[in-house]
Parts: structure tokens; C-alpha cells; sequence
DNA sequence: CCGCATCGCTACATTAGTCGTAGCGATGCG
DNA sequence: CGCATCGCTACGACTAATGTAGCGATGCGG
């Protein structure tokens, strides 16, 4: 699978907005967990690996591909970093983890008090 | 696929985070395009269909269960809209639209101008 | 009431994506 | 040299998505 085309968007989205092509690219497994844990700062293949726990090497190589091609992150020396766009995804996905609390606790009532250390950067 | 949850999620995420199960739900192939298209009013199995283009009946009717499971979308009696947690989303995926111009651009630096007319709700 | 159209959705075969494991070349270190 | 780790690739098994066909239900004109 490769980058998604904003103009003429692959995997059918179709209607021509950037933003499908963008939803198209991030909705891949792992690309915005892969997002997500470089923003805590650069990293490694392998403790990216470790960091999202049981993704394959396989497939995280590929999504890094996928995002290297669009230019979300890049390499380095020691490893892997975002882009400027990389980072300004992130402060877009930053409220998300908030969200994300409440969501959870809409739906497993039980035990809410648990993810309070999770927290950007 | 069912809904992920939260304090121990599938697909892998493991790190316990109800941002990697909130990234598992949306992250799987149309979801977060559905939620869009939802944003702008609630909408028809058909009209859904016909928005986001190729989506087949099948994996639209799959999505929509999980986002029902998930409780981000609900069921009236004219089709299905957002809950109040799916506006919240919604609302986090706003500044998303401006974000992914840029990154389209970026991308794709020719044939900017033409996605101008996007614009939720 | 009947034929026809549309709607919401399901079934199923094909295709594409992901997973898990094994392992390769490169580098570092005792 | 021997061994460990790292970044990454190959490959087979499995799972999810696609595309098409079609079913029951509803509506509507004749």
C-alpha cells in the first residue's frame, strides 16, 4: 500500500478532500500509535517496537515507510523523529487523549482510574 | 472485529492507554470517514454509502456496528447520527481539515486550490 | 392487489492487508 | 573470533476489506 494521493485519493475515498486522503493514511494500523509514541521524542525501530507492544517488524517497517513517504517522520542517525507536519499532527491529536478518557469510561464504566499517567511528551 | 476495549485492548495495543483502543476503533478503514460524513447530519445507510464513494454495504454495515457498539453513532428512525460523544470526536477532527490541506500541499504541491470548498457541518 | 423501485442489510467468493516467526547483514564488544 | 543486538526483509498463515448478488421490507403508481 502506498502513500495516499490527496488529489485522487487511493482505497476509494473518492470525494477529492485531502482529508480522506489523510484519514486513508492514518486510519493504517499502528500509524497513529506509531505517531503517537514519537512524539514522547525520537526513537529507535526497535523500541518503537517494544513501545507498541506486539506490532510485527514487518508491518512497522512498512508503516514507517508509509509515513517517511509523507513526510510525517524522518530518519536520523538514531532512529526515527517527526517532521514539523509530524509534530503539527500531534498537537492535533493531543485533545484526543483526553477524549479518549472520557470515551473509555463510556464504555468500561468499571475501573477509570487507571490510564491517569498517560500523558503527551 | 469488535469494539476495543479500553483497559485491555485488542489488536495488540496493549499499553493499557484508552488512546491506543480509541486509535484501534478509528484507525480501522472508513471510520473516521463515516464519522465525518455523519458530522454534517445524520444520514441514510444509502446516503452514507454514497458519500464516501466505493464503500461496500458489507464493511459499512461493519463499521457502523462498531461505531454503535462504541457508541460514537446511534440509530434514529430516519438512519443513524452522532451521540454526543461521536460530536465530541467530531469536533477534535475539525482542525484536522485545515491540517490536512497543508499536509496535501505538502504532498502534493501542485494543484493546490481545489479543496477549498471542504468544510464541516 | 400487483408490479416495480428503493431501502437496509446479508452472503459469499476474491483480493488485499496484517501477523508471527525465522533469519540475514551490519555493528559493537569482550 | 564468538556472541549479542540492531535494523530490517521474506514468507506462510491468517484476517479484514472489496465487489457483486440478492433477500425481505416498505412505498407507490396503476
Amino acid at each position: 500500500m502506498s502513500i495516499p494521493k490527496p488529489g485522487m485519493p487511493v482505497r476509494g475515498s473518492q470525494s477529492g478532500a485531502p482529508l480522506m486522503a489523510a484519514f486513508d493514511l492514518l486510519g493504517r494500523r499502528w500509524a497513529m500509535g506509531i505517531v503517537w509514541q514519537l512524539s514522547y521524542g525520537s526513537a529507535t525501530f526497535r523500541s518503537l517496537q517494544n513501545a507498541c507492544g506486539s506490532i510485527s517488524p514487518s508491518i512497522l517497517n512498512s508503516r514507517l515507510k508509509d509515513l517517511r513517504e509523507a513526510q510525517l517522520i524522518e530518519r536520523t542517525t538514531e532512529g526515527y523523529r517527526l517532521t514539523e507536519m509530524g509534530e503539527a499532527l500531534h498537537r492535533l491529536l493531543l485533545p484526543f487523549g483526553e477524549w479518549s478518557i472520557k470515551w473509555a469510561q463510556l464504555i468500561t464504566p468499571e475501573e477509570t482510574s487507571r490510564w491517569s499517567q498517560l500523558g503527551p511528551k
